[in-house]
RNA sequence: GGGCAGUUACCAGAGUGGCCAAAUGGGGCUGACUGUAACUCAGCUGACUUACGUCUUCGGUGGUUCGAAUCCAUCACUGCCCA
């Protein structure tokens, strides 16, 4: 139980600032601080990969949804709208309208969804762009200074998303790769600074499939490092999902407590009520813009296809504006639906705090 | 009244003697989607069957043929053109 009282100069230091811890789970309530605001944890984080949230909008995401920070992606921004665009516009920010905290993402994640498209060396990977064919050199240095250029407040280490299926020998030299590029990102990152003024913060991403030796040593070199945030990765890429919280157990027994924890990629409802009993803070995923757009919905009772003709939909509770645009209805629809796990986690947190 | 074209599954529309229960779209049904190359993808969509398979279909009827959605005759209907 983190009791501690604080004095406001600590409070201004301190980017994380955890402020109740469940004695029954590991569960933990924290306060993120950025210059572009602050952001209460646990927190679901919107995707928005070339700087706009799919098929929902900025007021939708403020207003109805409560979105404290969405993502970018450096790969997707960097091919469009394009550094040189970013940078003239005063960073993502300024560009897309968005003044609450950004993530961005460094184009790891590329790096496994987009294989077939790109070339792995110890320099980096070079990428085919998906766009035009266009080839591309991405390192952990110019990931770092793109990211730079893109200005979120939150930036992530260029890594290689090792597949869930991946063999023991190749994860091995998957996490050796992962963590020599890691200090690459480290020594970029000291020696440069923000373009647009206020602080970025980078996280390093433990990565080491499924298997335990190989997370306990990244998560114990990553915990070394002290960085601002530390990120679980290459989960929910194929592996069984009892092995995704048995990895997520190991590397948070061993990840500073004081300092947030990211689980990158994560998911459905029930994935993140696990991973946050897990002592997770942030999470991000695509599932509910995406399902959403595609008409498929979590809800109490299953899985629910909106498209199907056997559920009776009932939008009163959810329109009552009479929007009209189907695409937007059910990333609505759905968004909260998922949110509705925002408020079965408000519940958990607020009897968290209660117990303080 | 004359001439021409056509009628195929829920709809549109291929198919012009056997490899046809019949391409392809749409529609319908059902799944999938986890740091977004995906407002996308996959399966099913005549009947019975878990399946193998069997049966009934291509406007109606009657023929030709070992075999017909496909050829012939005839009837019905539709569209266009000329009177």
């Amino acid at each position: 139980m983190y009791k501690k009282k604080l004095t406001f100069a600590e409070i201004l230091e301190m980017i994380f600032l955890l402020q109740h811890t469940d004695n029954k789970s590991n569960a933990r309530a924290g306060l993120i601080k950025t210059d572009h605001g602050e952001i209460e944890t646990p927190i679901f984080m919107p995707v928005g990969t070339q700087g706009t949230v799919k098929a929902v909008h900025f007021s939708e995401l403020e207003q109805d949804i409560h979105a404290e920070i969405i993502l970018g992606n450096t790969y997707h921004l960097y091919l469009r709208p394009g550094i040189d665009v970013l940078e003239k516009a005063g960073g993502l920010h300024k560009f897309n309208g968005w003044n609450k905290p950004i993530l961005t993402d460094s184009g790891g994640f590329q790096v496994f969804s987009l294989s077939e498209n790109r070339k792995l060396n110890e320099e980096g990977a070079e990428f085919r762009s998906h766009v035009d064919g266009s080839k591309h050199m991405f390192t952990p240095e110019n990931v770092i200074d793109i990211q730079r250029s893109i200005g979120a407040d939150i930036i992530m280490a260029f890594d290689e998303c090792t597949p869930g299926d991946a063999d023991y020998n190749y994860a091995k030299k998957s996490l050796d790769m992962t963590e020599r590029w890691l200090d690459r990102c480290f020594r970029r990152f000291n020696e440069t600074e923000c373009k647009y003024g206020y602080k970025q913060c980078l996280f390093p991403i433990v990565q080491g499939c499924v298997y335990p030796e190989l997370r306990i040593r990244a998560a114990e070199n990553i915990a070394s490092k002290n960085a601002d945030g530390n990120a679980i990765g290459g989960l929910a890429v194929g592996e069984p999902t009892e092995k995704m919280y048995e990895m997520i157990e190991i590397v948070n027994a061993i990840l500073p407590q004081d300092k947030p924890r990211y689980l990158m990629g994560v998911g459905t409802p029930a994935n993140l009520l696990e991973a946050i009993e897990r002592g997770v803070d942030m999470f991000d995923c695509i599932m509910p813009t995406r399902n959403g757009r595609n008409g498929q919905l979590f809800t109490r009772d299953g899985i629910m296809n909106m498209r199907n003709q056997k559920w009776e939909y009932d939008f009163s509770p959810i329109e009552e504006d009479g929007a009209s645009a189907v695409d937007s209805l059910y990333s609505k629809a759905y968004l909260r639906h998922l949110f509705k796990v925002d408020e079965i986690l408000a519940l958990q947190i607020a009897s968290i705090h209660n117990l303080a």
